[in-house]
DNA sequence: TTGTAGGCGTTATCAG
DNA sequence: CTGATAACGCCTACAA
């Protein structure tokens, strides 16, 4: 392994000098500077990372911590925060905290062990207080689709009022006005935002979404499957149905299929999200395009900028919005 | 920050001694293990990695390097080793290729920068001279869905001359006489070795799958749809269609669908690799089950052991079988 | 603009 | 069994 004293000795300088060099930083002259980078090139030099951590007390690392990087909506955001990652070049770390907060720590801990002072997180259990904490003790600590008001500048979060706005609205303009939902159980949240959305919009026209025709489960597929024949159990009458995401909308259009019920043709469904299957399944799905992508970027460079000192506005938040995608699940209301 | 300095200190003991109780290793009496272990806990005493690594040059560190880590079957193997390798409580580095050699090269100089020696590599368009010298400079290299006979000890690969026989014997119980395929335009690696094992099952029972049944294609979804369409304008009758892959039966079944085709009532579709959306799409896919997950945590532990010097049988490699999970995209032929 | 030297937190080799 | 004491490779004042 070629170190820093090795090119400093065959280039005739001293560490110092190519240590300039090599981080671009401190004067050096130019003829000097070319030299070295001759002398570097040659030797295929390369920093030793953990020297340079240790002496610096810096890395150039990015932790990525999400539930389950595995499914569809969670790889989509470490694409994202990756390619930002490795644009600046930065290295990238990750962990799932399938959803518990002791895991979460763990995490967080062994992030930290690296030296590690950018960390995008994904965390839906996990109390603000420790977020909080965490905010304080790690730098560039970014929390994705999360709104935590006290770190409001460290969150990138979706407008998910907005978002169930959007989406009533759409079925309203096509004419539906016979509204089912199946969303998740967590009452408070994305799931509770979207729902004030969504009644804002019917309210404003004079329809509305009872409570009765809201079947509250988890956010998989098997809940979009039993939900629909809840409904139906409850004898609920509806020509659009609302759901929670696309996994669930699937497995809705599945289990209206079995029934020998046509989607859009005599249901008109919508999704949440935008993952990649909605693309694929029959029908494609009619759904609200969740920015995840373009979040994760954000979020990774506004954690680079954190610990770079470089200014933020302290008292400003990231909000993003979502977007109606129309494709075929939805249509005109038949009445 | 706390120390091993500041342990030691406290503790009444040499750093030396410190040292040897966190890493568990060398001669400790017992009375004075246990009171530095409470003098740790009390501190709050972490190691820092970095200083760690600079001093024995080693790290616990997994690097995974997959083309697109969103895509579910890469993400199902990121799960497996990141899973591996927490236990072993070693920390994972991710970095996504997008199948350009140029961009693996420099993850892996990235993580080898970073002291990482164990690399699980997803590489199908790396030449084997190549792989072969990372082989030789990294101790903990792992190879998975490819071999490589002169490094055969640390490939862990897919039987896929067997996987075609098996799909193929599965369509040939259920009475099928005339096959189409849609595979990979690659003509060496997974596709042609599925194709003899398919080829083997059909001579067998003297059936066969004539070249202009096939259709080569990349491996998405639209070249489902597109191979469908080829097929037809080709006019080629079959009753059974073996697709590479998952997304490629499910851009074919979409595409039978729009004219009017039912699957499996008037065609047969079989998949491969058993992805999350064979179980949703509708009709669920009888496909071929990649036990990606397995394999991967079965890489990452294999790869452990390289660089913990345990005894590694050289001339041995790592071979998994697929297996066939029927669901609903096959039946019996009607003729 | 360039060089010197001390230090970052651990490991590991020797003595004792 | 325990304790000094060099490394490890690089950064960073401080000098020159």
């Amino acid at each position: 392994m070629v170190t820093l004293q090795d090119v400093a000795e065959k280039a005739g300088v001293s560490p110092a000098t190519v240590s300039r060099v090599v981080r671009g930083e401190g004067k050096v002259g130019d003829k000097c500077r070319a030299h070295v980078k001759k002398v570097i090139e040659k030797m295929g030099y390369r920093p030793n990372t953990n020297a340079r951590a240790l002496a610096s007390n810096k890395t150039e690392i990015v932790g990525i911590i999400v539930p389950n990087i595995s499914s569809p909506f969670f790889g989509t955001l470490a694409i994202g925060a990756e390619e930002a990652a490795t644009k600046a070049k930065y290295k990238v770390l990750m962990g799932n905290s399938h959803n518990e907060p002791k895991t979460e720590q763990a995490l967080i801990d062994s992030f930290l062990e690296q030296g590690c002072q950018n960390i995008i997180l994904h965390s839906k259990f996990t109390d603000d207080a420790t977020l909080i904490k965490w905010a304080k003790q790690i730098k560039g600590l970014v929390i994705v689709n999360r709104f935590v008001p006290e770190i409001a500048n460290r969150c990138i979060w979706l407008d998910n009022v907005s978002g169930g706005r959007v989406m009533a609205e759409h079925l309203i303009n096509q004419g539906h006005k016979k509204f089912a939902m199946i969303t998740s159980h967590l009452k408070i949240g994305d799931p509770a935002d979207r729902l004030v959305g969504i009644n804002q919009s019917l309210n404003r026209v004079g329809l509305e979404l009872p409570e009765n025709n809201i079947v509250y489960s988890n956010a998989g597929m098997e809940a979009g499957e039993a939900g629909v024949i809840e409904l139906f159990d409850r004898g609920i009458e509806f020509s659009a149905l609302l759901c929670f995401n696309d996994s669930v909308a699937i497995g809705a259009i599945n289990a209206l299929f079995d029934r020998g019920i046509d989607v859009p043709n005599d249901v008109s469904v919508i999704g949440f999200d935008d993952i990649i299957i909605a693309k694929i399944c029959r029908p494609k799905l009619t759904t609200m395009n969740y920015p995840i992508n373009k979040m994760a970027v954000y979020a990774t460079n506004l954690s680079m900028e954190l610990t770079n000192n470089e200014e933020q506005e302290e008292h400003k938040t990231h909000l993003f919005m979502p977007t109606l995608t129309e494709r075929k699940s939805v249509t005109k209301s038949a009445s």
